[in-house]
DNA sequence: ATATATACAGACAGGTCTGTCTACTTGTCA
DNA sequence: TGACAAGTAGACAGACCTGTCTGTATATAT
């Protein structure tokens, strides 16, 4: 069974996640996760404790959810990487995480809300596209990239692209939009 | 001189987009603009009338520093195409907008903040989006492309995770990233 | 059985928010 | 001079926010 801490936090996470950081307030969780507020306060210190803690949450959740989906597409690293992008449309269109449903990258929401780089939301959310990177970066040098970082850095920009495009326009074919660059990319990049 | 009302959507307009929507409230647009409540509610019947004001301003002042910017460039459209990425970059490092250091998109913000694809910020955004979008096409159509929508649809999801990249990670050089990006899609894209 | 940890409901203080209202001042035009 | 438009300051209501506090209930482990 879970904890209340981890009822707290996934309560949490999907509230701030679809309504927004600020517009959400401690009232609604507690009232929707059906958790007492002192409760709250003996886990978090505060709300921005709780919103980071969302946050680190939705990093875990997130890299869990896209790994997964690129390994069960292939074992092949450019396979993968093409894989990414499949992944993001299943995620636009709502089908990756149960009970919410596609309403921007999370950490999008957060820089743009937290918009000075030295707060800490905005810190975990620039840690969070850097882990991706890296992952993304590990494929690149395995699939035998000449300059994998360089690489990852083109692939994480088109899938940063895909995203806002939708978020925005409400566009999810921007995944297959991303997929055909990351195509060229690839061809032009790896030893056939 | 300036209205009024110039004054206080100019101010709005600093504001919401350096410190959020939400978070940014009337009294302290009104304490930095000096203007009175009174008269506030005299031109607009809220504050989400103020905000659509807000980004509307915006959305003229982007598109004009962005055409300018690429026609000062070159009159060539595939050279205007590239010279979009410069003035990205000039943007992200603050030397575009007097008084407003760089802190994302106001569209992408707004659509975060707003996130209901219906909500009318969110609807002034994705217009915005679609303004920027049909002028890339204009160009590519001039400069020969066979498939102008396709094509402008790839460099304008290169535009936007040039700026998520940088809103995010505090990455300027993600501009030149997707120029170079964008530059491969040229070559092959349009006649030599 | 009793101590301890964990959770509960709900009141509360102190602050902030939006939007309304009144009463006063200034400038312009006739 | 007088009428009118436009702006001012500042009080205010009512809602909502975070964070604190009290007192009670439940379960587990010793």
């Amino acid at each position: 069974m879970k904890s209340k801490r981890d009822v707290l936090v996934d309560t949490a996470l999907r509230l701030f996640y679809t309504q927004g950081f600020n517009a959400t307030g401690i009232d609604k969780i507690l009232a929707e996760s059906g958790v007492a507020k002192m409760t709250m306060y003996k886990h978090f210190k505060s709300k921005d404790e709780l919103i980071l803690a969302a946050l680190t949450r939705r990093d875990e959740q997130f890299r869990d959810w896209l790994t997964s989906e690129m390994q069960k597409a292939s074992t092949n690293p450019r396979e993968q990487l093409l894989a990414m992008f499949d992944a993001l449309e299943e995620w636009f269109h709502g089908r990756a995480f149960k009970g919410m449903g596609f309403s921007g990258c999370a950490f999008i929401n957060a820089s743009s809300e937290f918009a000075k780089l030295d707060h800490p939301a905005h810190q975990v959310a620039a840690e969070h596209k850097v882990c991706v990177l890296e992952h993304i970066a590990d494929l690149c040098e395995k699939a035998g990239a000449a300059e994998p970082r360089k690489l990852a850095e083109q692939l994480a920009l088109l899938k940063e692209g895909a995203i806002v495009t939708t978020q925005v326009r409400g566009m999810p074919e921007s995944a297959q939009i991303a997929k055909t660059m990351a195509t060229t990319l690839l061809d032009a990049a790896l030893p056939a």
